[in-house]
RNA sequence: GGUCUCAUCGUCUAACGGUUAGGACACCAGGUUUUCAUCCUGGCAAUCCGAGUUCGAUUCUCGGCGAGAUCACCA
């Protein structure tokens, strides 16, 4: 049995929203999955869309999240050039076969006059078809008319679809399509099954906007003899807030701009193999390797899945804690606040394993650690507005602070020690944990939310605690 | 309008033709004797409608309704 080959084939016209991003990942999965070859052509024929940097984009988004390819852009191979436009002669090649077989013809229409064919056909509710209006005679193609396909077979195709099953169409969609345009480039119905027969892809994986269009391939490759490759289309990724096809006049997010946002390339991985893939099992949580392992087109779902970004966020957190401290440390670069560029690894590392429970996204980490390396304003109203804090008064509230003080100056300051002695002064102070801990939070971090109050304590150490006490007494005494 | 596809909790999904229709997210309640979170318990919540086949239909067939895709010198 030859060895599996698949593509992952984007247009260079923009940023990889996450529903395309899909069309990455499953071919991948399936060639790691068979030790096969996994390949990255660039579908760069529409120059009208061709959007500078693009392909950089592409190329970094596949990076972070570790879809790695064989054969392709920056890796070379046996089958290229990998980018459409440099392969304009073998597109031609192939064209000159149809001509020679008379399988294809010039088009001797303007684009304005089709445009009035599409109207009349519209005008009768009538599905527009180019081979109705197809030309008796034709002159010789010179390259500078488009070039059409001259379907011959006009039949009812039934075909296999890996993940929707069995298919078929009538003749309503087959077409004399456009192969190369007047610009000399081929059209993707043309370049994509020259490109896939000569990269030797085994298996074709792409979005089911493309199944309408499939009798026209399986027309082009009976004309050409070439046999065609197995074929799968994936269901649709819907807005979050919609039904319709996830789009970027949508709003669709990149893939960078989930990154940004603090999501793990875990996740992001995770997260889409699971909308429209499952196992058969309960389990909800998988790593790249398990993925490679498990995934199978027979169980991918033929219905559409919406994008429900919290439960991306609920999968990051899960990912967060399950990542270890280093690995999860490497992700983080970029992400801490300003103040902690001083710090050194180590410090970093330590808080970021106090704060790693309560971590969502790696953009949380500013507002949850920003205390540790530098000093946070303070900000009284926390106080008042705290259920329980909010009955002390000016000097109750002072003389916590004080006993607090005190008793923390003879800590060893480690977290089993500082314990001990938050214990002890609960008993002195005769108050309720609620109270106490609540104000000593406030008084040396100033945020909403922070680890035990112990480790907290521990990380900022002896000094930092005091001078941020003393800070917080002169203030409530003023 | 033509062609094509899809259909289980609000969302993502599981269920050889036989299950009290399962899990997860979200939400709600409780616990983990400091906040926030983590973690643990529990709760709420679904087979689009109608025929047919069958002893038995979420599952198979047909018809509706609904949703989506597509009908480019875009991919």
């Amino acid at each position: 049995m030859t060895s599996i080959r698949t593509r992952f084939a984007p247009s260079p016209t923009g940023y990889i929203h996450v529903g395309n991003i899909r069309s990455a990942l499953f071919p991948w999965l399936l060639a790691r999955q068979n030790k096969g070859t996994f390949v990255l052509r660039i579908e760069d024929t529409d120059q009208a869309r061709f959007v500078e940097g693009a392909t950089d984009l592409i190329i970094d988004t596949l990076n972070w999240l570790g879809i790695d390819w064989d054969e392709g852009i920056n890796k070379g191979g046996d089958y290229g050039p990998y980018i459409q436009t440099e392969r304009r002669e073998h597109y031609l090649v192939w064209a000159q076969k149809l001509i020679d077989k008379g399988l294809a013809y010039a088009d001797p229409y303007s684009e304005d006059e089709v445009e009035k064919f599409r109207l009349e056909a519209k005008a009768n509710k009538k599905a527009f078809l180019y081979r109705d209006y197809r030309p008796t005679e034709t002159t010789k193609w010179d390259g500078t008319q488009p070039l059409r396909f001259k379907v011959s077979d006009i039949k009812r195709y039934s075909w296999h679809d890996e993940v929707m099953g069995d298919l078929s169409a009538g003749p309503e969609a087959l077409d004399d399509f456009i192969l190369i345009k007047s610009d000399g480039l081929p059209t993707y119905n043309f370049a994509h099954i020259v490109d896939d027969a000569e990269m030797k892809i085994t298996h074709i994986i792409r979005g089911l906007e493309y199944i309408p269009s499939i009798p026209k391939y399986l027309s082009l490759y009976e004309a050409l003899e070439i046999e065609p490759p197995i074929m799968a289309c994936l269901p649709h990724i819907l807005a979050p807030d919609g039904k319709k096809k996830l789009g970027k006049r949508d709003g669709a997010k990149s893939v960078q701009e989930y990154r940004k946002e603090g999501i793990l390339p875990e996740t992001m991985l995770n997260f889409l193999a699971s909308m429209g893939w499952n196992d058969g099992t309960e389990q909800e949580i998988f790593s790249r390797d398990e993925l490679i392992v498990k995934f199978s087109l027979a169980r991918v779902q033929r219905s559409g899945a919406r994008f429900d970004e919290q439960r991306l966020i609920w999968m990051n957190g899960q990912w967060i804690r399950k990542l270890s401290l280093d690995e999860l440390y490497d992700r983080s670069e970029g992400f801490w606040p300003e103040p902690a560029n001083q710090a050194t690894e180590d410090r970093k590392k330590q808080i970021l394993g106090l704060v790693k429970d309560r971590l969502k996204t790696l953009a949380d980490i500013p507002m949850m650690t920003s205390y540790f390396f530098a000093e946070p304003t303070p900000d009284f109203s926390m106080i008042e507005t705290n259920k329980q804090l909010s009955s002390l008064s000016h000097d109750e509230i002072s003389s916590l602070l004080n006993s607090a003080k005190n008793a923390l100056a003879n800590s060893n300051y480690d977290a089993d020690s500082l314990q001990n002695t938050l214990n002890e002064l609960l008993e002195t102070t005769g108050q309720k944990p609620g109270i106490l801990f609540s104000l000593i939070r406030l008084a040396v971090s100033w945020a909403p939310f922070s680890p035990a109050l112990n480790d907290t304590l521990a990380a900022l150490g002896h000094s930092t605690v005091e001078s941020r006490l003393d800070s917080a007494i002169t203030a409530t005494t003023k």
